[in-house]
RNA sequence: GGAGCUGUAGUGUAGCGGUUAACAUGCCGGCCUGUCACGCCGGAGACCGCGGGUUCGAUUCCCGUCAGCUCCGCCA
């Protein structure tokens, strides 16, 4: 018997008349009688193994025991098949094994779904039996693709004199941010750890410590609640630099993700990226993130909408709200169910309401035409460019309300509409000019949009203290069809500076060295100027992938309620442990109070 | 915390106020020497997610609940 193995899908003509030695899993196995079938199944692929009772009566017994799944090392003779027996579908369809050989290696019981590509299974199922929806070949190519993409990372990363640096995942928990997931400390009752959010200040603490040019490949812990594109547990590319400006991030970040693209997909993508103001994107796609493949932009009607007959627009104009709409093309064949179904959706999102016209070549249908005249409707049609066979919505709200409204009905209409086919290319877009702050009504506070860390622009530092809500950060996010895929920012590394920003944030003093006093020190001992980014690795590879989900590309992904049902965790613990971490569990009815 | 969708043999689906709960596939047994989603014959397999209500009667209608998914809130 050969000793070394030979991979099921590697085999070719140059093997012909070997004996070899294979290794695998059971696809199927198809009996005739005297004569049976198995698709052998490895890594690498597919191979038919044929066991013959003329040939090895002695094995044959066995052979009719196989069934899927079955672990298997079997050899034999690696023949040529007869011409009308060749399978064109398969790689190795012009090949066969003749049985010589077989061992056992496992049995299988029957697995609870086909452990083969495009099935349609209930994800919960998928979940439970992780393992063997991990032995799909697609699965595995999305295994591997995550594996090539962080490979090519480093390697652009290293190659342009980055350092991967580990940081602490047992750390301090500090506000402002996502609700930390708690560590209690045993040696220290009463003490917790917090997981890392991500490793922003240790790699600023990096830069203090002269290391210039630093990268991670790093898991981040966020207790927050799930969504397809956000897991408790994620993986970031980290990245900070010395003496760094927003270009030259930019530019880094472009020539990597050219990289990448070439590594893993084999494709170019165009540079430098575009840029968007933040505001801008607000206006224009009621979004910071905004997918840039199809059009459908949102329009102001605002000034004709003010002096209209229409109570509900005047009202909010007056109010000093806006009116904003959007043109679905060619889609005045809605019905009045489907508009309800618009006008709940849009209701379900904040808004008050939703106002439509049908757009026909005699004109505007809607039950609310009546209350504008010929010149409003003109005007109207003029600004969102109007056609006959149109359907024109419109929300009435306060800005920072109907931006996000008419920002989802424009992704949910596309995706109903199918404006976004599978291979429409990759829209890459830095969104810039965020403002620093933003007033939080029920902190009664402003707070960090980007994080406490990013530097204000430095034409806006005055404002810091007299109007906080007009200072711009130099904050930056990077959106990929739609998808935030990164972001970052030029950081404060002067301490006076930091202050004023913890104090427009306010923080006291004391607080803020109570939280950041190790940051505010290290930054009296020269720290350099710096800044970076950080990719949700994830979703990157999601959109490699052309997934629709984390899930698909994380192995052992989490539920949206935040449980793996595979392990079954979370779960309880034993009073023995809660004991040694200083913990009492409250009941459930306590926590009503 | 809120909204929506889904839940019927192992799996994917159908169905209906009264059915023997159907179909496909998988599974088990038998037959079969060129299949490759092999084929043919036979068989087993479902307390219709769980609890309650309406009804003479509920898998079907209503309420609640649980689980999964999607979205809002939340995610510096």
């Amino acid at each position: 018997m050969p000793k070394t193995r030979s991979m099921c899908g590697q085999l070719t003509r140059e093997n012909l008349g070997e004996e070899v030695l294979l290794q695998g899993w059971v696809q199927r196995r198809r009996d005739h009688g005297k004569l049976i079938f198995i698709d052998l199944r490895d890594l690498s692929g597919l191979v038919q193994v044929v066991a013959d009772y003329e040939e090895n009566a002695h094995i044959f017994r066995e052979v009719e025991d196989i069934r899927s799944e079955f672990v298997l090392e079997v050899s034999g003779r690696l023949v040529l098949r007869d011409p009308e027996t060749v399978n064109e579908n398969l790689p190795t369809g012009e090949l066969e094994v003749r049985l010589k050989s077989l061992e056992v290696l496992n049995t299988a019981k029957t697995p609870p779904f086909y452990i083969e590509d495009h099935v349609d299974v209930d994800e919960n199922l998928r979940l439970r039996y992780r393992y063997l929806d991990l032995r799909r070949p697609e699965m595995y190519a999305k295994l591997k693709l995550r594996h090539r993409a962080a490979l090519a990372v480093r390697n652009f990363l290293d190659g342009r004199g980055f350092l991967e640096v580990e940081t602490p995942m047992l750390t301090r928990s500090t506000p402002e941010g996502a609700r930390d997931y708690l560590v209690p400390s045993r040696i220290t009752p009463g003490s917790f750890y917090a997981l890392p959010q991500s490793p922003q200040l240790f790699k600023q603490l990096l830069m203090v410590a002269g290391a210039e040019k630093y990268f991670q490949i790093v898991r981040c812990f966020r207790d927050e609640d799930l969504r397809a594109d956000r897991q408790p547990e994620f993986t970031q590319i980290d990245m900070e630099m010395s003496f760094v400006e927003e270009e030259d991030v930019f530019a880094l970040v472009e020539d990597m993700l050219s990289h990448l693209y070439r590594e893993v997909l084999g494709r170019e993508i165009p540079t430098p990226f575009p840029r968007i103001p933040y505001p801008e994107a607000m206006l224009r796609f009621g979004t910071d993130k905004p997918d840039l493949r199809f059009g459908m932009e949102v329009k102001d009607i605002t000034p004709v909408a003010g002096s209209s007959g229409f109570k509900v627009f005047k009202q909010a104009v007056a109010g000093g709200g806006v009116v904003r709409g959007l043109n679905v093309k060619g889609c005045a064949h809605f019905s009045r169910r489907e508009l309800d179904e618009l006008t709940n959706y849009s209701i379900n999102l904040g808004a008050k309401g939703m106002a439509w016209f049908l757009v026909t070549p005699e004109g505007f249908k809607s039950p609310i035409v009546k209350f504008f005249t010929e010149d409003e409707l003109k005007g109207i049609k003029g600004i969102l460019e109007a056609e006959p066979g149109d359907l024109l919505i419109f929300i009435a709200d306060r800005p920072e309300k109907a931006a996000p409204v008419l920002g989802a009905l424009r992704l949910h209409l596309a995706r109903q509409l199918q404006l976004l086919p599978g291979d429409s290319g990759e829209h890459f877009l830095w969104v810039v000019d965020y403002p620093l702050l933003s007033y939080d009504e029920e902190e009664g506070r402003y707070t960090a949009n980007h994080h406490p860390f990013t530097s204000p622009v430095a034409a806006d530092i005055p404002l810091l203290n007299t109007e906080p809500s007009r200072v711009r950060a130099r904050a930056y996010d990077l959106v990929l069809n739609g998808v935030e895929i990164g972001g970052g920012s030029i950081r404060n590394h002067r301490r006076e500076l930091q202050e004023a920003v913890f104090s427009a944030l306010g923080f006291s003093p004391e607080e803020a060295r109570e939280q950041f006093g190790f940051l505010l020190k290290a930054f009296e001992f020269g720290a350099p100027p710096h800044g970076g980014i950080a990719f949700g690795l994830d979703r990157l590879v999601m959109l490699l992938a052309g997934s629709s989900s984390i899930r698909d590309v994380i192995p052992f992904p989490k539920t949206a309620r935040g449980t793996c049902l595979l392990t079954e965790s979370p779960a309880a613990v034993t009073e023995d442990q809660l004991k040694e971490l200083h913990l009492l569990v409250r009941e459930a009815e306590e926590e009503e109070e």
